[in-house]
DNA sequence: TTTCAAGTGTATCAAAAGGTACAGGTTTAA
DNA sequence: TTAAACCTGTACCTTTTGATACACTTGAAA
Protein backbone atom coordinates (compact mmCIF):
# COMPACT_ATOMS: atom_id res chain seq x y z
CA UNK A 1 0.00 0.00 0.00
CA UNK A 2 2.54 2.52 -1.20
CA UNK A 3 -0.25 5.62 -1.02
CA UNK A 4 -1.04 5.02 2.36
CA UNK A 5 2.48 5.11 3.32
CA UNK A 6 3.44 8.02 1.67
CA UNK A 7 -0.03 9.62 3.64
CA UNK A 8 1.36 8.89 6.45
CA UNK A 9 4.55 9.95 5.98
CA UNK A 10 3.06 13.44 4.87
CA UNK A 11 0.86 13.91 7.04
CA UNK A 12 3.34 12.79 9.94
CA UNK A 13 0.26 10.11 11.14
CA UNK A 14 2.46 7.92 13.92
CA UNK A 15 -0.69 6.94 15.63
CA UNK A 16 -1.10 2.47 14.91
CA UNK A 17 -5.01 2.58 15.46
CA UNK A 18 -5.38 5.80 13.27
CA UNK A 19 -3.28 4.08 10.86
CA UNK A 20 -5.64 0.92 10.88
CA UNK A 21 -8.70 2.74 10.10
CA UNK A 22 -6.84 4.65 6.96
CA UNK A 23 -5.82 1.45 5.84
CA UNK A 24 -9.81 0.25 6.87
CA UNK A 25 -12.21 2.91 5.30
CA UNK A 26 -9.86 4.79 3.31
CA UNK A 27 -10.03 3.95 -0.40
CA UNK A 28 -7.69 4.48 -2.97
CA UNK A 29 -8.61 5.67 -6.92
CA UNK A 30 -6.86 6.73 -9.81
CA UNK A 31 -8.89 9.29 -12.02
CA UNK A 32 -8.22 10.27 -15.59
CA UNK A 33 -7.01 13.99 -16.17
CA UNK A 34 -10.11 16.44 -16.81
CA UNK A 35 -13.00 14.71 -14.29
CA UNK A 36 -15.11 16.88 -12.48
CA UNK A 37 -14.38 15.41 -8.82
CA UNK A 38 -16.79 17.94 -6.79
CA UNK A 39 -19.40 19.78 -8.22
CA UNK A 40 -21.39 22.78 -7.22
CA UNK A 41 -24.04 22.33 -4.74
CA UNK A 42 -23.88 18.70 -4.83
CA UNK A 43 -23.51 16.84 -1.50
CA UNK A 44 -19.80 15.74 -0.30
CA UNK A 45 -19.80 12.20 1.34
CA UNK A 46 -15.89 11.91 0.83
CA UNK A 47 -12.39 14.27 1.73
CA UNK A 48 -10.25 13.58 -1.10
CA UNK A 49 -6.59 13.60 -0.10
CA UNK A 50 -4.71 14.08 -3.17
CA UNK A 51 -1.87 11.48 -3.23
CA UNK A 52 -0.14 12.97 -6.98
CA UNK A 53 -1.29 14.74 -9.65
CA UNK A 54 -3.68 17.89 -9.61
CA UNK A 55 -6.87 19.36 -8.79
CA UNK A 56 -7.81 22.64 -9.88
CA UNK A 57 -10.57 24.24 -7.33
CA UNK A 58 -12.54 27.37 -8.75
CA UNK A 59 -16.00 28.95 -8.74
CA UNK A 60 -18.25 29.78 -11.29
CA UNK A 61 -20.94 32.76 -12.67
CA UNK A 62 -22.45 32.61 -15.41
CA UNK A 63 -19.94 32.45 -18.15
CA UNK A 64 -16.96 33.75 -15.66
CA UNK A 65 -15.27 31.87 -13.73
CA UNK A 66 -11.95 32.50 -10.86
CA UNK A 67 -9.51 29.97 -9.36
CA UNK A 68 -9.60 29.53 -6.08
CA UNK A 69 -6.50 26.97 -5.98
CA UNK A 70 -5.13 23.98 -6.65
CA UNK A 71 -4.67 21.35 -4.79
CA UNK A 72 -1.35 19.50 -5.26
CA UNK A 73 0.05 16.11 -3.72
CA UNK A 74 -0.20 15.73 -0.56
CA UNK A 75 -3.04 18.20 0.40
CA UNK A 76 -6.40 18.19 0.78
CA UNK A 77 -8.92 20.18 -0.70
CA UNK A 78 -10.07 22.73 2.18
CA UNK A 79 -13.82 22.58 1.32
CA UNK A 80 -13.92 19.59 0.95
CA UNK A 81 -12.88 19.69 4.69
CA UNK A 82 -15.32 21.83 6.02
CA UNK A 83 -18.16 20.22 4.49
CA UNK A 84 -17.03 16.87 6.11
CA UNK A 85 -17.40 18.74 9.30
CA UNK A 86 -21.19 19.08 8.58
CA UNK A 87 -23.59 17.62 6.27
CA UNK A 88 -22.49 20.09 3.25
CA UNK A 89 -22.89 21.09 -0.07
CA UNK A 90 -20.35 21.63 -1.66
CA UNK A 91 -19.69 25.81 -2.84
CA UNK A 92 -17.21 25.04 -5.26
CA UNK A 93 -16.15 22.74 -8.49
CA UNK A 94 -13.16 20.81 -8.84
CA UNK A 95 -11.38 18.80 -11.50
CA UNK A 96 -7.83 16.59 -12.17
CA UNK A 97 -5.95 18.62 -14.26
CA UNK A 98 -3.78 15.64 -14.97
CA UNK A 99 -4.24 11.59 -14.31
CA UNK A 100 -4.57 12.17 -10.08
CA UNK A 101 -4.55 9.06 -7.70
CA UNK A 102 -6.67 10.11 -4.33
CA UNK A 103 -7.48 8.48 -0.98
CA UNK A 104 -11.03 9.03 -0.30
CA UNK A 105 -12.61 8.98 3.81
CA UNK A 106 -16.09 8.89 4.02
CA UNK A 107 -16.92 12.32 5.84
CA UNK A 108 -17.76 10.68 9.42
CA UNK A 109 -14.63 9.91 10.33
CA UNK A 110 -12.63 13.23 9.97
CA UNK A 111 -14.89 14.84 12.51
CA UNK A 112 -14.30 11.70 14.64
CA UNK A 113 -10.72 11.39 14.40
CA UNK A 114 -9.95 14.74 14.73
CA UNK A 115 -10.33 14.80 18.17
CA UNK A 116 -9.15 11.12 18.74
CA UNK A 117 -6.07 11.13 16.92
CA UNK A 118 -3.31 14.42 17.39
CA UNK A 119 -1.39 14.03 14.20
CA UNK A 120 -5.19 13.94 12.18
CA UNK A 121 -6.19 17.22 14.58
CA UNK A 122 -2.93 19.15 13.39
CA UNK A 123 -3.41 17.77 9.78
CA UNK A 124 -7.37 19.60 9.68
CA UNK A 125 -6.20 22.55 11.87
CA UNK A 126 -3.02 23.26 9.36
CA UNK A 127 -5.65 22.78 6.38
CA UNK A 128 -7.98 25.24 7.70
CA UNK A 129 -4.95 27.60 8.43
CA UNK A 130 -3.48 27.48 5.52
CA UNK A 131 -5.97 27.99 3.26
CA UNK A 132 -7.86 30.52 4.85
CA UNK A 133 -4.21 32.47 4.46
CA UNK A 134 -3.86 31.68 0.56
CA UNK A 135 -7.44 33.16 0.38
CA UNK A 136 -7.05 36.00 2.00
CA UNK A 137 -4.36 36.61 0.10
CA UNK A 138 -5.61 35.63 -3.24
CA UNK A 139 -9.04 38.47 -1.96
CA UNK A 140 -6.40 40.90 -1.43
CA UNK A 141 -4.79 40.81 -4.90
CA UNK A 142 -8.20 40.88 -6.28
CA UNK A 143 -9.39 43.95 -4.45
CA UNK A 144 -5.94 46.11 -4.74
CA UNK A 145 -4.56 45.07 -8.12
CA UNK A 146 -5.06 46.01 -11.54
CA UNK A 147 -5.38 43.12 -14.11
CA UNK A 148 -1.40 43.38 -15.67
CA UNK A 149 0.00 42.61 -11.94
CA UNK A 150 -2.22 39.76 -11.15
CA UNK A 151 -1.29 38.73 -14.16
CA UNK A 152 2.64 39.05 -13.92
CA UNK A 153 2.00 37.64 -10.70
CA UNK A 154 0.36 34.25 -11.97
CA UNK A 155 3.01 33.83 -14.17
CA UNK A 156 5.88 34.28 -11.90
CA UNK A 157 4.09 32.23 -9.38
CA UNK A 158 3.06 29.57 -11.92
CA UNK A 159 6.86 29.65 -13.47
CA UNK A 160 8.74 29.20 -9.39
CA UNK A 161 5.83 25.90 -8.70
CA UNK A 162 6.84 23.91 -11.98
CA UNK A 163 10.40 25.37 -11.55
CA UNK A 164 10.51 26.90 -15.39
CA UNK A 165 10.42 29.61 -17.06
CA UNK A 166 7.95 28.15 -20.06
CA UNK A 167 4.54 28.39 -18.91
CA UNK A 168 2.20 26.52 -21.57
CA UNK A 169 -1.23 28.51 -21.01
CA UNK A 170 -3.03 29.22 -23.89
CA UNK A 171 -4.72 33.29 -23.34
CA UNK A 172 -7.70 31.96 -22.40
CA UNK A 173 -7.24 29.54 -19.68
CA UNK A 174 -5.17 32.37 -18.43
CA UNK A 175 -7.79 34.44 -18.51
CA UNK A 176 -10.22 32.08 -16.61
CA UNK A 177 -7.32 31.62 -14.02
CA UNK A 178 -7.44 35.36 -13.49
CA UNK A 179 -10.99 36.08 -14.01
CA UNK A 180 -11.33 38.46 -17.28
CA UNK A 181 -11.65 37.84 -20.98
CA UNK A 182 -8.97 36.56 -23.20
CA UNK A 183 -9.19 39.56 -25.43
CA UNK A 184 -7.67 41.56 -22.01
CA UNK A 185 -5.45 38.71 -21.40
CA UNK A 186 -3.97 39.07 -25.28
CA UNK A 187 -3.42 42.46 -24.62
CA UNK A 188 -1.54 42.66 -21.82
CA UNK A 189 0.24 39.78 -22.46
CA UNK A 190 1.27 41.97 -26.19
CA UNK A 191 2.18 44.48 -23.42
CA UNK A 192 4.46 42.45 -21.44
CA UNK A 193 5.89 41.48 -24.38
CA UNK A 194 7.09 44.92 -26.19
CA UNK A 195 8.22 46.00 -22.54
CA UNK A 196 10.31 42.52 -22.96
CA UNK A 197 9.12 41.36 -20.17
CA UNK A 198 7.96 38.21 -21.82
CA UNK A 199 8.04 36.20 -24.77
CA UNK A 200 5.21 35.09 -26.57
CA UNK A 201 5.07 31.40 -28.28
CA UNK A 202 2.12 29.61 -29.39
CA UNK A 203 0.14 28.09 -26.57
CA UNK A 204 3.40 29.12 -24.61
CA UNK A 205 4.48 32.07 -22.46
CA UNK A 206 8.41 32.36 -21.72
CA UNK A 207 9.17 34.71 -18.54
CA UNK A 208 12.71 36.56 -19.64
CA UNK B 1 -18.41 36.11 36.51
CA UNK B 2 -20.86 37.28 34.24
CA UNK B 3 -19.33 37.56 30.90
CA UNK B 4 -17.44 33.84 31.67
CA UNK B 5 -21.20 32.44 31.73
CA UNK B 6 -21.50 34.02 28.76
CA UNK B 7 -18.82 32.58 27.00
CA UNK B 8 -19.55 29.12 28.25
CA UNK B 9 -23.54 29.12 27.52
CA UNK B 10 -22.65 30.42 23.81
CA UNK B 11 -20.07 27.56 23.38
CA UNK B 12 -21.75 25.46 24.93
CA UNK B 13 -18.67 24.43 27.41
CA UNK B 14 -19.84 21.64 29.49
CA UNK B 15 -16.63 20.21 30.79
CA UNK B 16 -15.90 21.68 34.35
CA UNK B 17 -12.08 21.49 34.02
CA UNK B 18 -12.19 23.39 30.78
CA UNK B 19 -14.05 26.06 32.72
CA UNK B 20 -11.59 26.02 35.69
CA UNK B 21 -9.06 26.51 33.20
CA UNK B 22 -10.87 29.51 31.10
CA UNK B 23 -11.43 31.07 34.38
CA UNK B 24 -7.77 30.70 35.73
CA UNK B 25 -6.06 32.08 32.46
CA UNK B 26 -8.73 34.14 30.76
CA UNK B 27 -8.69 38.07 31.06
CA UNK B 28 -11.59 40.04 31.03
CA UNK B 29 -11.29 43.62 29.72
CA UNK B 30 -13.30 46.55 28.42
CA UNK B 31 -12.18 47.84 25.53
CA UNK B 32 -13.30 51.69 24.59
CA UNK B 33 -14.53 52.93 20.78
CA UNK B 34 -12.01 53.15 18.38
CA UNK B 35 -9.47 50.86 20.08
CA UNK B 36 -7.01 49.29 17.49
CA UNK B 37 -6.54 46.02 18.72
CA UNK B 38 -5.06 43.97 16.46
CA UNK B 39 -2.43 45.80 14.31
CA UNK B 40 -0.97 44.48 10.94
CA UNK B 41 2.51 42.72 10.93
CA UNK B 42 2.62 42.70 14.78
CA UNK B 43 2.55 39.50 17.27
CA UNK B 44 -0.83 38.11 18.57
CA UNK B 45 -0.29 36.80 22.22
CA UNK B 46 -3.86 36.60 22.95
CA UNK B 47 -6.93 35.29 21.16
CA UNK B 48 -9.76 37.79 21.66
CA UNK B 49 -13.55 36.62 22.24
CA UNK B 50 -16.25 39.26 22.12
CA UNK B 51 -18.81 39.23 24.66
CA UNK B 52 -20.22 42.44 23.77
CA UNK B 53 -19.12 45.35 21.28
CA UNK B 54 -18.28 45.10 18.01
CA UNK B 55 -14.80 44.42 16.31
CA UNK B 56 -13.98 45.79 12.57
CA UNK B 57 -11.69 43.95 10.92
CA UNK B 58 -9.73 45.06 7.41
CA UNK B 59 -6.82 44.96 5.17
CA UNK B 60 -5.32 48.45 3.77
CA UNK B 61 -3.23 49.01 0.89
CA UNK B 62 -1.72 52.47 1.03
CA UNK B 63 -4.73 54.39 1.01
CA UNK B 64 -7.19 51.78 0.23
CA UNK B 65 -8.83 49.35 2.40
CA UNK B 66 -11.42 46.41 2.30
CA UNK B 67 -13.44 45.10 5.09
CA UNK B 68 -12.98 41.35 5.74
CA UNK B 69 -15.79 41.23 8.39
CA UNK B 70 -17.10 42.22 11.58
CA UNK B 71 -16.80 40.07 15.01
CA UNK B 72 -19.99 40.05 16.80
CA UNK B 73 -20.94 38.98 19.92
CA UNK B 74 -19.83 35.79 20.64
CA UNK B 75 -17.44 35.51 18.07
CA UNK B 76 -13.63 35.18 17.84
CA UNK B 77 -11.56 36.25 14.48
CA UNK B 78 -10.47 33.48 12.71
CA UNK B 79 -7.08 35.33 11.76
CA UNK B 80 -6.43 35.60 15.94
CA UNK B 81 -7.45 32.35 15.96
CA UNK B 82 -4.83 30.73 12.96
CA UNK B 83 -2.45 32.64 14.54
CA UNK B 84 -2.73 31.21 17.70
CA UNK B 85 -2.13 27.64 16.35
CA UNK B 86 1.48 29.12 15.34
CA UNK B 87 3.72 31.81 15.95
CA UNK B 88 2.37 34.54 13.92
CA UNK B 89 2.06 38.02 13.06
CA UNK B 90 -1.41 39.43 12.25
CA UNK B 91 -2.47 40.09 8.69
CA UNK B 92 -4.98 42.26 9.08
CA UNK B 93 -5.91 45.38 11.12
CA UNK B 94 -8.69 44.99 14.00
CA UNK B 95 -10.54 47.75 15.69
CA UNK B 96 -13.57 48.26 18.34
CA UNK B 97 -16.60 50.13 16.59
CA UNK B 98 -17.87 50.73 19.44
CA UNK B 99 -17.25 49.60 23.55
CA UNK B 100 -16.41 46.38 23.58
CA UNK B 101 -15.92 43.86 26.19
CA UNK B 102 -13.61 40.82 25.40
CA UNK B 103 -12.08 37.91 27.16
CA UNK B 104 -8.53 37.49 26.42
CA UNK B 105 -7.06 34.07 26.46
CA UNK B 106 -2.98 33.64 26.05
CA UNK B 107 -2.35 31.60 22.64
CA UNK B 108 -0.75 28.67 23.55
CA UNK B 109 -4.11 27.47 25.63
CA UNK B 110 -5.69 27.40 22.22
CA UNK B 111 -3.88 24.74 20.76
CA UNK B 112 -4.07 22.65 23.88
CA UNK B 113 -7.49 22.76 24.81
CA UNK B 114 -8.93 21.73 21.04
CA UNK B 115 -7.29 18.29 21.29
CA UNK B 116 -8.57 17.88 24.82
CA UNK B 117 -11.74 19.57 24.96
CA UNK B 118 -14.44 18.70 22.43
CA UNK B 119 -16.08 21.84 23.16
CA UNK B 120 -13.19 23.74 22.58
CA UNK B 121 -12.63 21.65 19.67
CA UNK B 122 -15.95 22.36 17.87
CA UNK B 123 -15.32 26.20 18.54
CA UNK B 124 -12.16 26.28 16.66
CA UNK B 125 -13.12 24.49 14.03
CA UNK B 126 -16.69 25.78 13.35
CA UNK B 127 -15.28 29.50 13.33
CA UNK B 128 -12.95 28.08 10.56
CA UNK B 129 -15.87 26.88 8.43
CA UNK B 130 -17.87 29.67 8.82
CA UNK B 131 -15.20 32.18 8.58
CA UNK B 132 -13.34 30.43 5.36
CA UNK B 133 -17.35 30.49 3.93
CA UNK B 134 -17.75 33.96 4.91
CA UNK B 135 -14.21 35.52 2.91
CA UNK B 136 -15.43 33.04 -0.12
CA UNK B 137 -18.51 34.75 -0.24
CA UNK B 138 -16.55 38.05 -0.33
CA UNK B 139 -14.33 36.73 -2.78
CA UNK B 140 -16.68 36.15 -5.46
CA UNK B 141 -18.87 38.86 -4.20
CA UNK B 142 -15.34 40.99 -5.71
CA UNK B 143 -15.19 39.18 -8.22
CA UNK B 144 -18.15 39.01 -9.91
CA UNK B 145 -20.39 41.71 -9.24
CA UNK B 146 -20.14 45.83 -9.99
CA UNK B 147 -19.85 48.37 -7.11
CA UNK B 148 -23.30 49.25 -7.20
CA UNK B 149 -24.68 45.38 -6.75
CA UNK B 150 -22.31 45.30 -3.70
CA UNK B 151 -23.52 48.42 -2.44
CA UNK B 152 -27.02 47.31 -2.28
CA UNK B 153 -26.08 44.00 -1.09
CA UNK B 154 -24.05 46.02 1.14
CA UNK B 155 -26.72 47.56 2.84
CA UNK B 156 -29.05 45.22 2.74
CA UNK B 157 -27.30 42.85 4.75
CA UNK B 158 -26.70 45.64 7.52
CA UNK B 159 -29.87 46.37 7.79
CA UNK B 160 -30.96 42.85 7.97
CA UNK B 161 -28.37 42.42 10.97
CA UNK B 162 -29.55 45.53 12.33
CA UNK B 163 -33.06 44.89 11.81
CA UNK B 164 -33.34 48.31 10.79
CA UNK B 165 -33.94 50.20 7.27
CA UNK B 166 -31.98 52.75 8.18
CA UNK B 167 -28.31 52.72 8.22
CA UNK B 168 -26.15 55.58 9.38
CA UNK B 169 -23.09 55.54 7.74
CA UNK B 170 -21.59 58.58 5.92
CA UNK B 171 -20.67 57.69 2.12
CA UNK B 172 -17.37 57.40 3.12
CA UNK B 173 -17.41 55.10 5.45
CA UNK B 174 -19.44 52.94 3.14
CA UNK B 175 -16.25 53.99 0.54
CA UNK B 176 -13.98 52.05 2.52
CA UNK B 177 -16.39 49.12 3.79
CA UNK B 178 -16.77 48.62 -0.50
CA UNK B 179 -12.85 49.35 -1.23
CA UNK B 180 -13.64 52.11 -3.66
CA UNK B 181 -14.14 55.89 -3.20
CA UNK B 182 -16.10 58.32 -1.71
CA UNK B 183 -17.35 59.93 -5.13
CA UNK B 184 -18.24 56.56 -6.88
CA UNK B 185 -20.39 55.64 -3.64
CA UNK B 186 -22.06 59.13 -3.65
CA UNK B 187 -22.76 58.77 -7.41
CA UNK B 188 -24.49 55.12 -6.50
CA UNK B 189 -26.31 55.63 -4.03
CA UNK B 190 -28.24 59.08 -5.82
CA UNK B 191 -28.71 56.81 -8.61
CA UNK B 192 -30.39 54.39 -6.15
CA UNK B 193 -32.44 57.33 -4.93
CA UNK B 194 -33.64 58.30 -7.93
CA UNK B 195 -35.01 54.83 -8.74
CA UNK B 196 -35.97 54.64 -5.65
CA UNK B 197 -34.21 52.00 -4.06
CA UNK B 198 -33.17 54.32 -1.24
CA UNK B 199 -33.74 57.85 0.90
CA UNK B 200 -30.97 59.51 1.67
CA UNK B 201 -30.44 61.70 4.71
CA UNK B 202 -27.52 63.59 6.25
CA UNK B 203 -25.24 60.58 7.41
CA UNK B 204 -28.22 58.13 6.74
CA UNK B 205 -29.30 55.87 4.26
CA UNK B 206 -32.61 54.66 4.23
CA UNK B 207 -33.89 51.51 2.33
CA UNK B 208 -37.28 51.57 1.05
C1' DT C 1 -24.97 82.71 16.60
C1' DT C 2 -21.07 82.05 14.19
C1' DT C 3 -17.66 79.18 12.53
C1' DC C 4 -15.62 75.25 10.88
C1' DA C 5 -14.95 70.54 9.89
C1' DA C 6 -17.06 66.97 7.80
C1' DG C 7 -20.33 65.46 4.56
C1' DT C 8 -22.70 65.62 -0.01
C1' DG C 9 -23.69 66.59 -5.12
C1' DT C 10 -21.97 66.85 -9.52
C1' DA C 11 -19.34 68.00 -13.66
C1' DT C 12 -15.42 66.83 -16.34
C1' DC C 13 -11.72 64.04 -17.67
C1' DA C 14 -8.74 59.83 -17.68
C1' DA C 15 -7.81 55.11 -17.18
C1' DA C 16 -9.14 50.34 -16.85
C1' DA C 17 -11.69 46.72 -18.39
C1' DG C 18 -15.02 44.51 -21.17
C1' DG C 19 -17.65 43.48 -25.70
C1' DT C 20 -17.78 42.80 -30.68
C1' DA C 21 -15.84 41.86 -34.81
C1' DC C 22 -12.82 39.97 -37.84
C1' DA C 23 -8.38 38.44 -39.98
C1' DG C 24 -5.17 35.16 -39.87
C1' DG C 25 -2.21 31.30 -37.58
C1' DT C 26 -1.64 26.44 -35.73
C1' DT C 27 -2.93 21.82 -34.72
C1' DT C 28 -5.40 17.69 -35.15
C1' DA C 29 -7.90 14.41 -37.02
C1' DA C 30 -10.76 12.86 -40.69
C1' DT D 1 -4.41 17.57 -47.60
C1' DT D 2 -8.20 19.61 -46.11
C1' DA D 3 -11.63 20.91 -42.88
C1' DA D 4 -12.68 22.05 -38.35
C1' DA D 5 -11.53 23.59 -34.01
C1' DC D 6 -8.91 26.27 -31.40
C1' DC D 7 -5.64 30.06 -30.77
C1' DT D 8 -3.75 34.85 -31.39
C1' DG D 9 -3.63 39.86 -32.71
C1' DT D 10 -5.86 43.94 -33.02
C1' DA D 11 -9.12 47.73 -34.03
C1' DC D 12 -12.99 50.12 -32.33
C1' DC D 13 -16.35 51.23 -29.07
C1' DT D 14 -18.79 51.15 -24.46
C1' DT D 15 -19.10 50.81 -19.70
C1' DT D 16 -17.21 51.09 -15.31
C1' DT D 17 -14.36 53.07 -12.15
C1' DG D 18 -11.29 56.47 -10.49
C1' DA D 19 -9.26 61.37 -10.05
C1' DT D 20 -9.81 66.25 -9.70
C1' DA D 21 -12.16 70.18 -8.70
C1' DC D 22 -15.42 72.94 -6.63
C1' DA D 23 -19.97 74.44 -4.76
C1' DC D 24 -23.03 73.73 -1.33
C1' DT D 25 -25.14 71.55 3.16
C1' DT D 26 -25.27 70.02 7.80
C1' DG D 27 -24.30 69.64 12.56
C1' DA D 28 -21.57 70.46 16.44
C1' DA D 29 -18.67 73.18 19.14
C1' DA D 30 -16.93 77.64 20.48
Amino acid sequence: MHEFNLLFKALKIVEDDLKKEVLRFGVVQTVPKHSRIVEQNKYIKWLALVISGKVRVWQENENRQILLYYVNPIQTCVLSLSASFRDYKSLVNAETEEETTIIKIPVRFVTEWSFKYKSWNKFTTDSFIFSYEDLLHSYKNLAFNKIDKRVIDYLRAYAKKNKALSISLSHSQLAKEIGTTREVISKILKQFELSGVVKLKYKQIELL
